[in-house]
DNA sequence: ACGTTTTGGTTGCAGGATCAACTATAGCAG
DNA sequence: CTGCTATAGTTGATCCTGCAACCAAAACGT
């Protein structure tokens, strides 16, 4: 049994950095979200995926994968969405198995309505004191890890 | 009333790589303490952070503030901690509003046990495939974003 | 010394996330 | 065509978190 590889400084740092940004930047998007638009991030996120597609529809798998989300997770979502009417289920036509989830036009305006503000606050929270070059190296890193997790998941299986 | 400024599309692909690690790391990490230690990340974090501090003890609120955490989470984490007889709470002798939480002997033994198999997660899951380069830059950017939201937070109250 | 404000912490409750169990359909091997 | 397995999605139970209300002690202004 030898020992474990520990992380050398550096690492505890900018591990002890990411995990503080991991818990606290939910909270601050969050909370300017339901100030201002009664809704949680994670709702907020399916609306604008579904703003985005096209026919603003798409299957529940897929949303749920770009969303970074379970399945159950978003099932839960998207029916809370439903009682709201700012999203709509309906059959898929090609796979009897599988669900659409359609955007309404009372959910594109929620969409429209909120975006600015939510843009605003990433743009604080995340983007302000980074130049380009973070930006870029950012985005690399980011993927990176998620990456990473994807192959990890895989492993476990 | 102006148009609100949008992200570029770097910026885009950076936000979206960076909520996708926000999403997925917690679970990535979750799921092996939970696995081989049935520990939540957000307890081994806990408990990691008492075995650090001089005589194993911390007030509540250093605590949650090294943890990145409200009062009220910890306050209910340290409760279910000491009833598996983790942590101890002890009054706190110079202010007698605060509470100490102390990591027991038992309490010690989990995180002795556990912080081999949790460090290689973290290695696996952040830093694989980023170079000495990236680990600083990340750090610094995320301290950055860390900066961000306590700002933000400050300026809400 | 006394009232007010701030800080430290706890608790109950409501809302959301995860997990496991389940149904139904599709795809595939023989 | 018939099982078998994998995929798509739903649902209910349980657990966790955040919020608001609350109490107690300290700090502060006068």
């Amino acid at each position: 049994m030898s020992e474990p590889q520990w992380l050398t400084e550096d690492e505890q740092r900018a591990w002890r950095a990411l995990a503080a940004v991991m818990l606290r930047l939910p909270g601050g998007l969050e909370q300017q979200l339901q100030r201002d638009a009664g809704l949680s991030h994670f709702e907020y996120w399916v609306l604008a995926l579904l703003s985005e597609a096209p026919e603003w529809r798409l299957r529940l798998s897929e949303l749920a994968h770009q969303a970074n989300a379970s399945l159950s997770r978003l099932s839960h979502v998207v029916t809370r969405l439903e009682l709201r009417e700012w999203v709509q289920r309906t059959p898929c036509a090609d796979d009897a198995r599988a669900t659409m989830a359609e955007l309404t036009q009372a959910g594109w305006a929620v969409v429209e309505a909120s975006a600015p503000g939510h843009v605003e606050r990433v743009r604080e929270l995340v983007f302000n004191g980074l130049d380009d070059t973070d930006v870029a190296d950012l985005e690399r890193m980011c993927a990176q890890i998620v990456r990473n997790i994807e192959d990890a998941k895989r492993r476990d299986r």
